[in-house]
DNA sequence: CGGAAAAAGCTGCCATACAGGTTTTTCTTC
DNA sequence: GAAGAAAAACCTGTATGGCAGCTTTTTCCG
């Protein structure tokens, strides 16, 4: 049974596998949260008898996943929910080919014809500005390919944030780090101003849905928004 | 604009992070794909000029994010696509409170309703008799929640996997070890053995539908199947 | 009492050392 | 010459000690 994907049963009974774990524990069982300080790295050491070294890649561990903050002279604190890690890991997947970017087009129309339906029913007056504003500004910037870019990336963000499930939040920032690679590919195949304005339109309309409070429409316009895409990358001959 | 689940935006000039992105940088450059051997600790300290000590905290975080494999003696390797570091940033959301278990079914169902659905339009003859394995499993080991539970998320997985995604997969196994841990709560909340038979009975159906090819009875049975979930946990008093 | 200066504490990084596992090379024997 | 065993070379896991530079706490002065 070849699982394809997987996750390490990982007793690893290294020293350092043992103390990401131990550190863990003292999150939950002290029930820290964001902005809480953990103890110093030679406070843990003496504590768990083991180097400093370990409990230094510990630390370095759970930083790679955004688990805790590290900065330089500071005590560890426990950070706040953050993609970083997880876009890592997509971006792995992709670069390795274990992923194709149309596997990442399909799984983000399923979770973002969702957010943009949720957004549309419990979005704020101040996420509709948002996302209205960063629409407008992909239509205002339309010569400038990496202005428009970043203004995508951000209102797929605010929608997903507007849907009020971090989860969500979480999911599609975790699409960021490729998407930033693949989409100028996308961008490049829609070659007449045309159809450039055409794509930032479906992105005014379904702000204007999310600002209506029409759950309907905005799920069929991310749904349109995703075909199309779809249909430019493989314009672009991308598998 | 508080962003609530962000991303670091990590110029972080640590000789850590920078060493971590030559690392990745490399296996791209070099087309490395999964089990192809990363250069030894020692040579990458030469190659990029900082001490054993940041190259091995680099391979760390890189092992603690599952990009590579590190075993003693041996080389790193690439590693293949793996959930384990997502199921902790999950698990960590939910302990630190800035997620909510039942946030988690939301984001659940709207993706396993369309594994479901893409399960039972792709599913190979294997995959069909390893889900319906797993779903008989549960019904005959049912007075032992442990093994109920386990072939509960094998089954589940076994799903993502038919779908031809891994990137389904690897969100349905981001909440693995948050599922370990909120699944007896759900079990407990159906107290007679006729509610437990129940909720196994819509695995063996969902099973039987993916086995048929019948996409929408599949995506219908997920579909009440997290919608009976939710309610059972609603039950059991979780927020 | 307020604020500046000194002290203490902490992290980032480095060099060195050695035990124990793994790979490669060499040597022996058939 | 080939197969297999022994040795050498290489590699990672962990520990120790040290120092620069940043932060927090304490102390002391006005």
């Amino acid at each position: 049974m070849s699982t394809v994907v997987a996750a390490k049963h990982s007793d690893a009974a290294s020293l350092v596998s043992n103390t990401i774990g131990e550190i863990t524990r003292h999150i939950r069982t002290h029930e820290l949260g964001p902005g809480d300080r953990l103890p110093s790295e030679a406070a843990l050491s003496r504590q768990l008898s083991v180097s400093r070294t370990v409990v230094r890649e510990a630390f370095s561990s759970l930083a790679a996943m955004r688990l805790i903050d590290l900065r330089a002279g500071r005590r560890a604190t426990v950070a706040e929910l953050d993609y970083g890690a997880m876009s890592l890991v997509i971006e792995h997947g992709v670069h390795t080919e274990q992923i194709t970017v149309q596997q990442i087009y399909d799984v983000r129309r399923t979770i973002e014809t969702r957010t943009a339906m949720l957004a549309a029913l419990r979005r704020t007056a101040d996420e509709v500005e948002g996302i209205r504003a960063h629409a407008l500004a992909m239509r205002e910037n339309f010569q400038r390919p990496e202005q428009v870019m970043e203004h995508d990336l951000a209102f797929h963000l605010e929608i997903a944030k507007a849907a009020k499930n971090p989860v969500f939040s979480l999911i599609v920032g975790a699409f960021e780090r490729v998407s930033r690679q693949t989409w100028p590919i996308g961008w490049r195949s829609r070659p007449s101003d045309a159809e450039q304005l055409e794509m930032i339109q479906i992105h005014i309309e379904l702000a204007e849905a999310i600002e209506t409070g029409d759950p309907q429409s905005a799920r069929d316009l991310m749904a349109r928004h995703f075909d199309e895409s779809v249909k430019a990358l493989l314009a672009a001959g991308i598998a």
